[in-house]
DNA sequence: GGTACCTGGTTGCATTTTTAACCCGGTAAC
DNA sequence: GTTACCGGGTTAAAAATGCAACCAGGTACC
């Protein structure tokens, strides 16, 4: 007879289940909780224990999802760590690696991704002002960038000349980033500024062949 | 040196905890959700497993907090178990037992408590309702009303003729509460019910002693 | 009269979380 | 200069939870 096939209401392969849709929705309070509270005070002004308390969790279970302070931070970012190397390695076939990284970062730019810097999100911008004006942050999202150039270069295949590529590129992307941000922080519109971040990502990337 | 005496940045004799409190917030969001359900769809038409997934609890995890399926409807009266023998006990010294119920069930008519009846609250009504017209939700309310005269009797004394008394002051707390419930599902106001509600208690009180 | 399924309720085990410690470096008091 | 506190980060044990099974009783199908 084989009993017991199944149990538990649902169907049978399902939403991703109770445990894992908790853990995700613990990680995100954590994350908001965290960036609310720098937003408001300052990196250096909340401790992990404030952190702890407004996401109503135990500093220990606070490092278990966040592996040092700086990360509360840059989860953000690390959230997109390896795409440049997913987004070469998934491209469609017949297109070059640079023209793939190209055509993703305008895509970025058209919805308004935070990563390009041309969002006008007033949350968004004082997010970037806080990474860039606290030197550990700064410190931190920098060894994230190396990673990511390393599997950049990994996805564009061996030697210097992959290496080489993939620091440029996230370089030129990095400037890019800094450059629109610069603007929208001297109080203009993401929508103003759009065509000239294409315009500017069209040359650089251009440039890069 | 006598190191780490403290940690955790709050205060020394604080609240309830952490667990503590997340306890009471996952058993109340299992109360509330099935009570929510079994209003809308009718007790026996809600199986455990559908209030487990609309508290986001898994099926154990609900058994540990109420043992019934039954006990997810009448944890609202149970949570005053015992309550009359709490008043009994905690009453001010001169003050005779019976005037500290009568008085301790004034109060509650005063402020409209729905164990006396008298709230026209229409989640209340609807829900003495669900209890009262489901068999077997009423047969396990009885169980809790033994209990509970038990306790009181221990709280009047000892012998027949505490545990007559106890047994007396509960079945006329269970008419006065009905009688009001009846009245306000005629479609009465509580506020319209409200003085007739104090003299019938008080004349059933009175007539106690 | 088997078969398959549903419901209330339980069980063993793996995972997660809380708790209360602790460590180490800094810094302010005295 | 040592005492005391605070900050980031870790640890071990105990509690809570999730998961996947299971059981017993009922019901409907064929």
């Amino acid at each position: 007879m084989q009993p017991g096939t199944e149990c538990y209401g649902g169907r049978v392969s399902e939403s991703p289940g109770l445990r894992a849709r908790k853990k995700e929705r613990t990680r995100d309070a954590i994350g908001d909780a965290a960036v609310s509270l720098f937003l408001e005070h300052g990196f250096d002004h909340v401790s992990v224990n404030d952190i702890a308390a407004a996401a109503e969790i135990s500093k220990p279970t606070l490092f278990r999802y966040f592996p040092t302070k700086e990360d509360l931070v840059l989860h953000r970012f690390a959230d997109h760590q390896g795409e440049a190397a997913r987004v070469v390695r998934d491209r469609t076939a017949g297109v070059g690696p640079v023209a793939a990284l190209h055509r993703h970062f305008r895509a970025g730019l058209d919805r308004r991704d935070p990563v390009t810097g041309l969002s006008d999100h007033p949350e968004v911008v004082a997010f970037h002002r806080l990474v860039f004006t606290t030197p550990s942050l700064a410190g931190r999202l920098m060894r994230y960038q190396i990673e990511d150039e390393e599997a950049l270069a990994d996805a564009l295949g061996e030697g210097v000349r992959a290496r080489l590529l993939a620091a440029q590129v996230l370089a030129v992307q990095r400037v890019l980033a800094r450059s629109n941000w610069q603007k929208i922080a001297d109080g203009r519109t993401a929508h103003d500024v759009h065509p000239e971040a294409v315009t500017d990502a069209d040359q650089a990337f251009d440039r890069l062949r």
